[in-house]
DNA sequence: TATGAATGAGCGTTCATTCAT
DNA sequence: TATGAATGAACGCTCATTCAT
């Protein structure tokens, strides 16, 4: 591994543990054992590697959810696929993926952090969830919502039980199941049932 | 109002908009309209403030939700009074509240703070959808399902939703709305309906 | 005891303890059992009550002094005198003494504080000695020695194992005995022995 | 000399002169001609700067000291000799000594401080006038008494004639080498005359 | 007399950043 | 590439002091 790739490491850890202020440069560079000199030689200034820990983070997760929705299930299916392979990357990156949690839409951005860039970045998490629902209302696995609403609430959903498992004393068996569950029950299109 | 009252309202208002670490002492000390050293005067040190700023609103909160599920409803309609007071109280304090998505054990909790103090204090509104739930489950309203992830979950998707609606530029028309539905209707028990 | 004299004790409690800077108004408010405001009222600023007490804690010093060194006895014996009413004022106040080794001019003064007023004031424990020594050299008790220097190594001697005493942690067992042995040693006229 | 060294030095003027508290560590960088920053990135906290200071003084005076009573002459003489080794010392170094008198276990150590460092720092001082005291009782230069208390009372009369000449406006003509005098009377061995 | 709310100068310290090497 | 000396803005905080009650 490459110095600037250990230092994209560290920061992710660092970044996630402690957020943007508490952590530090010079504690970046000690995770990543070289000179806090190089951090800003190949990264400019706090805020840009900031966003480059977490875009880092975000392309690696949307690879894997890409390939997990590449099938060709129908649109219920692929939700839980992608909700499955979300969960899974987040117990296998639990020590760096917290940085996703920082640099997210869905988080208040620090003052001075490009909130616009990170947006536009995260639309593609969002995106990905409306054609699933779009589909699956096509071919009848989703009963009819309105799809915008449906997919921000789905991936709310998923934050909000990575959240919990993450972050929360609130310890669960297995939240992650029962959140797959949860979501799976309400969007399920059971022709003899009538909404509420 | 009291000028200590003022102090807090200013800093739930700084501290929700720009987090612990952004948001300064003279900031909330000029928001107040009061010297800096009056907010030490009065609540010790930052970290002190933060918490007085976040258990207050919680408290607040915590009122509402009393009175919404005070009722003699089923749990099911419970929930849904709980939701809807919980978002009604969003957007009556669009301002302010975001301190309780900062001071709360579902955000990471700045280096410094008490995050048991935090845990055990939020403690309460898991408690009361966990009552929901149970009660729900007994009185037939709801399906069997474990209690406690359920309610981590709901609340999952409540603070979701606000975060959502709060923090996002994903603009939708009527998310709050739509995730009442959503819960309702994973939730709901139907006897003739399998689970997924 | 008024609460102005409560004031005084506290204060040389706390400067004696904490030194000049380290003291802060409001502790010795609290030593004392009053509200900060009443020092304030009473004896004007910090630095004016530093003074008060030191001179407060000195003029009770001289008055012992005084007492002990009043009798008819020799110069020589005098000044054991002197020393044995010192060591045993600082013995029966060993709580408050200390601001007498801050508020003099044998220590640094605090920025701020008027020195020439400290000096003033504490010429008056030189003078006694020297009058002491001029006298024993007259009645032949002390031998020929330069007045004006061994009156300040005197001193220095007294001051030294006070400190040794109060401050240091090289514990002995009865230094101030041996201090004035060592004096006496030194100042005693022996016509037969020659100087050094 | 580097600015590292320059610190040290501009740290020991100031310490000496404003003691800890009044003493500013802008004030240090100040005298430095270095930005304050310069001063944590070196020392650490301004604690550190003030033990750093005196520490270095003590370890110069230390060597004095030490070469002064390494020759091969009577207990007596070497006491002679540390004594006036001391206070060529202080006179070359006017300025910067006085650190010496603050961090020292004979002043009031700052609330903060480690007195222990301090006085572990230190001991090395008594501890020689020690071996000089044994030595002397050995060869039959100096009388018969007790070596700890005896050094100690050495220690103090070379400090409180220190502070006499560097503190106070009491002047005198030559109060070191009068005091030098003052201890050798009283410790010389003299057969034929009876103590007090 | 007696209180403590209110002020703000000034402190030690942190830390992103620059730049000579 | 790689280092860390050097800078200084900005921070949280302390505390003497004033003054209305």
């Amino acid at each position: 591994m490459t110095k600037k790739e250990m230092i994209l490491k560290a920061a992710q850890e660092a970044f996630g543990q402690l957020g943007f202020h508490a952590a530090t440069v010079k504690d970046v560079a000690g995770r990543a054992d070289v000179s806090f000199g190089l951090v800003s030689h190949y990264f400019g200034s706090k805020q840009d590697l900031f966003l480059a820990a977490g875009f880092d983070m975000a392309d690696h997760l949307v690879a894997k959810l890409t390939e997990a929705t590449d099938g060709d299930q129908n649109g219920l299916e692929s939700i839980r696929q992608y909700m499955t392979a979300y969960f899974k990357f987040t117990d296998e990156h639990r020590n760096r993926f917290p940085i996703l949690l920082r640099c997210s839409p869905f988080s208040h951005m620090e003052p001075g952090i490009d909130a616009a860039k990170v947006a536009e970045k995260f639309s593609v998490f969002i995106d990905k969830l409306k054609s699933c629902v779009s589909q699956g209302i096509e071919d009848g696995s989703i009963r009819e919502l309105p799809t915008n609403e449906t997919a921000l609430i789905i991936y709310g959903n998923i934050v909000g039980s990575v959240r919990t498992s993450l972050l929360t004393p609130y310890k669960s068996e297995d939240i992650f199941m029962e959140t797959i569950k949860h979501v799976m029950r309400s969007l399920k299109n059971s022709p003899d049932q009538e909404g509420c």
